[in-house]
DNA sequence: GCAAGTAGGACTTTTTTAGTCCTATATAAC
DNA sequence: GTTATATAGGACTAAAAAAGTCCTACTTGC
């Protein structure tokens, strides 16, 4: 359906929220501001904090905030970090794939496909959602 | 996932084994060659056809053919012809979108990020898979 | 000590995709 | 005009993925 997933969607909510304030946030905060499940978006915090783009404090006063500038933020980051898969097809790398691949033709242009769409979500960050 | 669905990747293939051989084809000639399910494919075929990118004929020697040269044929249109949807979020009109679309600050930049996606999508041809 | 936070495992439900099965209809060849 | 070979298409099942929920543990400022 080629479709970004909602955990996608609700992450860009969030880093939104952030750089839009400018300051730590608690998931609670930028979860019912946005009408998101507590639950979920905690898990997606979670994710993007793994993957660098969030910093975390626990404890009272805690929450996340940003460990980059806005601008250094492309979406495809933020796919990368909360979907398992990002591929176009099901080939990933260049030599293990689907069944069909001993007569599969096509593949060469699906990953040449592939790359523009990265292109295409990698020039756009976090600051242009503002 | 940001994934194509398997009806549009055998469609491309369907499509691109027709541009090839520049012939009639039967469902079940494709189908084999290409170790493709022929019941989901004959489906497919059928959906190609009513987009009109494909004919038809029916009865014996009958199969189907491109009505379109193969640079006549962008991937966009495969997609839009063998999916439902093919919106990166679930907005897709201007008006209607996801329950969270009072609080939603992210359907703008969404729909341009679209708009560039459909752009890579219809820039490439089936003529470019041979 | 306790309230407010993140960390994260395990699970259920819902939605979407993939795949199958069966019947009807059209037509060229004989 | 019968028959084999095609497309047309409805209805269904199975599998996979995504979305959402629930519960417990740990951390820390006050
Ligand atoms: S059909 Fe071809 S392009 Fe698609 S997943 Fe299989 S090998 Fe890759
Ligand atoms: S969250 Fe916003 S962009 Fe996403 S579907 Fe809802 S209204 Fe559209």
């Amino acid at each position: 359906m080629l479709r970004l997933s909602k955990r996608v969607e609700y992450g860009l909510v969030a880093l939104q929220h952030l750089a839009k304030t400018g300051d730590v946030a608690t998931v609670r905060e930028i979860s019912d501001e946005n009408s998101i499940s507590y639950d979920l978006l905690a898990k997606i915090m979670q994710d993007l904090k793994r993957d660098g783009v969030l910093y975390s404090s626990q404890g009272v006063r805690g929450g996340y905030g940003l460990m980059l500038a806005p601008q250094e933020i492309p979406v495809n980051r933020v796919v990368g970090a909360l979907e398992e898969q990002s591929s176009i097809t099901e080939c990933t790398s260049e030599t293990e794939c689907c069944s069909r691949e001993a007569v599969c033709t096509i593949k060469g242009p699906m990953h040449k496909l592939q790359e523009q769409m990265e292109q295409v979500l990698s020039s756009v960050t976090i600051a242009q959602l503002l």
